[in-house]
DNA sequence: AGCAGATACTTGGGAAACTCAACTATCGAG
DNA sequence: CTCGATAGTTGAGTTTCCCAAGTATCTGCT
């Protein structure tokens, strides 16, 4: 095995271990707030009312997977369904106020959590943050070699 | 929202986003080879016999979600369970032939699909590699500040 | 206008993954 | 040798997720 193929392979598992304690963290959180972690996380992607298919894109899943988290959702009375007038095929998912609080209270403390585990000089989080940009991003041609 | 707020925000999504696409694609491979994600999963993180307390550690799950797991590896045909002589408590599991077969697969096509996602200069792949070793490890002491 | 195909969401069926509590078997220490 | 810890399993229940099929609605084309 190359250099290069031994860096690419720790690459990954330190990206896998660093987003397990992510989402460990942010499970916890959510189970004090009596959320399962699919509905947490579709909930902290909640802002303005938003169609369902929009979430289903967010989260990368099936259409029918968003159902039964929003039905979640909706029996713990945190968001309501509203069908668009304009077109009455999609249906908005809309934050009730229970809703709002929880969201904000999820994503304060995620993010407590978020910046305890990113403990390390300013610049290198910047450093990191410019990186994994270009990773996630390949438009910014810094192509190969 | 303090302007290193909005970097850890930044950094967190980042995280996330790059180990979601690892991940999919890490599923993507594991559907091809008939495992469920949870069982692929467990099969890369077998080397030699190992206690299933180990594998419950590694994945960072109950022991009885590990019983789930390996008996779904087992019918499979992929894995067996060897009773420790030394401590009859404890069963170590052992990859079948085929299992070794189906875990090197996975690998190797699981490698291929990372290196093609960081795909950015080594310079950067390393220091990537650097910058999340001390997130992942904070031993290195550059703490805070 | 009106039809054909796309799109949004739901439903039903089923497999997995996961947690918790309780249980068995075994180990190790005082 | 008994008490407390540990490894693993079992059972029950919830949640997550995919697929296939179905309904309602929209849009483009003629």
């Amino acid at each position: 095995m190359s250099a290069q193929d031994q860096v690419v392979t720790e690459l990954a598992d330190l990206v896998f271990q660093v987003a397990g304690r992510l989402r460990q963290g942010f499970n916890a959180i959510a189970a004090e707030l009596d959320l399962p972690p699919a509905q947490a996380l579709a909930l902290v992607n909640l802002r303005g009312p938003a169609p369902m298919r929009d979430l289903a894109d967010v989260l990368a899943c099936d259409a029918s997977n968003v159902t039964g988290i929003v039905d979640g959702l909706e029996r713990r009375g945190l968001v309501t369904r509203r069908t668009d007038p304009a077109d009455r095929r999609v249906k908005h998912l809309v934050l009730t106020e229970e809703g709002q609080r929880r969201r904000d209270l999820l994503g304060s403390a995620a993010h407590l959590r978020a910046a305890a585990l990113f403990n390390v000089p300013e610049a290198d989080r910047r450093q990191l943050r410019d990186l994994l940009a270009a990773v996630a991003d390949p438009s910014g041609d810094t192509r190969d070699r």
